[in-house]
DNA sequence: CTGTTAGCGCCTTCAA
DNA sequence: TTGAAGGCGCTAACAG
C-alpha cells in the first residue's frame, strides 16, 4: 500500500507560482484575493485533493473540535441512549465526542478527566459517579478555561449549565397514577440519600401522597444501596411481609422495579390487581417484561442532544459563567403493571 | 475565574537561564543531560504545573493518540459492551476513543469516517453496517497509512486483521445442545444472506444436523429482514402452522427469539416442553425474560479489548499489512427456554 | 553535557 | 491584491 504524502499549503504556492499566504487566503475565500486567483488555488486544491492538516490548525488555533464524555456506566440503557443523542448532535455541529466511564468511582472518573484534559478536549460533558460529592477535578476544566455541562447526575459544587430530567414531576406524576388507579397504600422503594435525583423523585412520591391526602408510612420507604434487581426483590418481601403492607410500589429505577415483579411473580401475586408496580427511566427490559412494566421514560436521547448543544455554545462563547439549568420533560408510560382496569 | 496562562518550555528556560532544548530534553530524562540539570528542571516543572501543550506535541509527531471506533448503533446491549472493553483497553495503553455510529447506514458510515479521518485518529476499529459491501471509505484509512481493525460485522473486502466470533461453532453448539435435549425437528430462523455472520450462523447449525443425521427441511429456514422482534414472532406463527412443525427454534439473535417466545406465549404452547428456543447474543433480556432464553454469549467486552489492542500494537509498528484473524470463543449460556430436564 | 538552529503546517500581522 | 516574515510549542540533528 502506497503511502502517498500530504500536500501542504506550501506544495500548492509552489506549483502555482504564489506565496503560501496567498494560497491560503485563497482558500478561505478571503476577499482580498482576486476571483482568477482563488479559483485557480481552489481548482488546484480539488484537483490534487488537498486536504489541511488538521492537527497544525488545530495547534495554531489552540483547539480540537473534540468533546469530553464521561458516564457512569457505558452499558446501560439510558447511558447509552444519551450518548448517542450527544454524538449525533456533536456530528451536526461538526463536533467529535470522546467516551469514557467512571464505573461510578471517583477515582476512576478522576483520571478519565485527566485524560480528557491532557488530550485537550474543548469541553466536558459528564454526569457523575455515585461517588463524586467534591468537584476539584472538574474545575480544572473550568480554570483551563474549558466549558462543562452536567447532566443527569449532577452536583451543586459545581457552577456549570445542568441538564436535568424534571425527577420530581415525574415522580410525582408517576404516584398520581397509582392514586388513580386507585391504589391506597403506596411504598417507595428510593435511591441514596447522597444522590440528587433519589432525593427529588422521593420528595416528589410524597408530594403527590400529600396533595391526594393518602396514607403515608416511613415503613414504606426503602433505602437502596446498590440500585440493582436483588434489592427490589429484598425490600419487595420486607415490604409485604410487614404488619401494614401496600398495594401499590414506585421504584427508583427499572431495574429495582424488575426484583420487585420477580418477587410477586414467585410469590403468585397478581400484578396490577393486588399490587401495582411503577418503574422510573422506561429502559428496554420495561416493554420486555410480562406484564409490561410502567416506568418514567427520561427522553435520555434529547437529553444528550441538549446538552451537547449547550456545551459547543459555550466552547463558541468561551463562556465558562454560565449556569442555566435545562429540564428535560418526562413521559410516564403506563404498561400492565399498573393498569388495573 | 481567572483562566491562568499555561507554562512553556521556552518559560522554564528563561527562568533558569538555560536553553530551550536542555529543558525539553532534561524533562524526559535525555542520559546526556547532567543529573543535577534534570533535578533543577523537573523541579521547577512540578512546582510550576508543566503541562506539555500536547497539541504541539501531536502536530509535531503527527499523531493524536486519538482512536476512531464506528458501529451500527451505540443504544445496543453488544456494541455497548464492545465499546466498555474498547475504551478500558485503549485508556491502559494511553489511548482515547471517539465513537461514532452509522444506524447501519452506508451513507453514515461514510461521513463517520470522513470526519475521523479529518480529526486526525492514529487508527479505526469498525464493526461495518449492513449496507456496506465495497470498502472503499476504509481503503482511504490504510491510504494515509492509518490501520483499520475490524470487528463482529466484517467485509472480506478490506484486508485489515479481523476480529471475530466464532459463530460457526456457537451455532453449531447450540443446534447441538437442543439435539442432545432431545429436540427432533429443528428449525433456525436467520439473517440477511450478505451478512457473513449470518451465513456462519446458518452452516454452524447444517453441520450440527448433518453430523448427528437429524431431519432438515428448507421450510425451517426463515430470512429475516429487519431482524427484529416481529419478524420471530411472523415466522415463529408461520414455522408451527405449516404441515410438518418445528419442536426447536435457533434464532440468529436474542431480539428475534424474543419475538418467538412472545408467540408461544400468546399461544400458550409450553416452552421448554413443547417447544425449545435458543437465541444468539446473549442480551441483558436473555436473563429477564420468563423462562430465561438460552443464548450463545459472544463475549463482547473481551472483543472489544482485543480489538483495541490489536489496533494499538499496528499502529505502534506502522504496519498496514496485518491480516491476522483473532476468534473470540463463545459460550451457550443454557436457560430455562431449552433446558427440558 | 549543552546550546544553536531549523522546521513541522498553518495563520496573521505588516508592509508593499 | 499579494508577499514576506514571524510565531504557535515542541523536537531533533548538528555543533560545539
Amino acid at each position: 500500500m502506497t503511502e502517498r504524502k500530504k500536500l501542504t499549503l506550501k506544495d500548492i504556492a509552489k506549483e502555482l507560482g504564489i506565496s503560501i499566504s496567498t494560497a491560503s487566503r485563497a482558500l478561505k475565500e478571503h476577499p482580498d484575493i482576486a476571483d482568477d486567483t482563488i479559483k485557480m488555488v481552489k481548482d488546484f486544491a480539488e484537483k490534487h485533493h488537498y486536504v489541511p492538516n488538521i492537527l497544525a490548525v488545530n495547534f495554531r488555533k489552540n483547539r480540537t473540535y473534540n468533546i469530553g464524555l464521561i458516564v457512569p456506566e457505558l452499558v446501560h440503557h439510558f447511558f447509552s441512549t444519551v450518548i448517542s443523542g450527544a454524538i449525533d448532535g456533536a456530528k451536526k455541529l461538526g463536533y467529535n465526542v470522546l467516551v469514557s466511564q467512571s464505573n461510578d468511582l471517583l477515582a476512576d472518573e478522576t483520571t478519565a478527566c485527566r485524560t480528557m484534559l491532557a488530550s485537550s478536549v474543548d469541553g466536558l460533558l459528564i454526569s457523575i459517579s455515585n461517588e463524586t460529592l467534591e468537584a476539584d477535578h472538574l474545575k480544572e476544566f473550568l480554570e483551563e478555561g474549558k466549558p462543562v455541562v452536567q447532566f443527569d447526575k449532577i452536583t451543586d459544587h459545581l457552577n456549570t449549565p445542568k441538564v436535568i430530567v424534571d425527577d420530581f414531576e415525574g415522580a410525582y406524576q408517576a404516584v398520581k397514577h397509582l392514586i388513580d388507579q386507585g391504589y391506597k397504600k403506596i411504598a417507595h422503594i428510593r435511591g441514596r440519600r447522597e444522590v440528587k435525583n433519589a432525593n427529588e423523585r422521593a420528595l416528589g412520591y410524597q408530594k403527590a401522597l400529600e396533595d391526594h391526602q393518602m396514607e403515608q408510612s416511613s415503613d414504606w420507604i426503602k433505602d437502596c444501596v446498590h440500585i440493582n434487581e436483588q434489592e427490589g426483590y429484598d425490600f419487595c418481601e420486607e415490604l409485604l411481609k410487614s404488619q401494614n403492607p401496600p398495594d401499590a410500589i414506585f421504584c427508583i429505577t427499572d431495574l429495582v422495579a424488575l426484583g420487585v415483579l420477580k418477587y410477586l411473580k414467585e410469590k403468585q401475586i397478581a400484578v396490577p390487581q393486588e399490587v401495582g408496580v411503577v418503574g422510573f427511566s422506561n429502559w428496554k427490559l420495561a416493554e420486555i417484561v410480562n406484564p409490561g412494566l410502567s416506568s418514567v421514560d427520561q427522553h435520555g436521547y434529547e437529553m444528550g442532544e441538549r446538552s451537547i448543544v449547550k456545551l459547543i455554545q459555550l466552547i463558541k462563547d468561551h463562556n465558562i459563567e454560565n449556569e442555566e439549568v435545562i429540564e428535560i420533560k418526562t413521559k410516564l408510560i403506563i404498561r400492565g403493571s399498573s393498569l388495573k382496569s
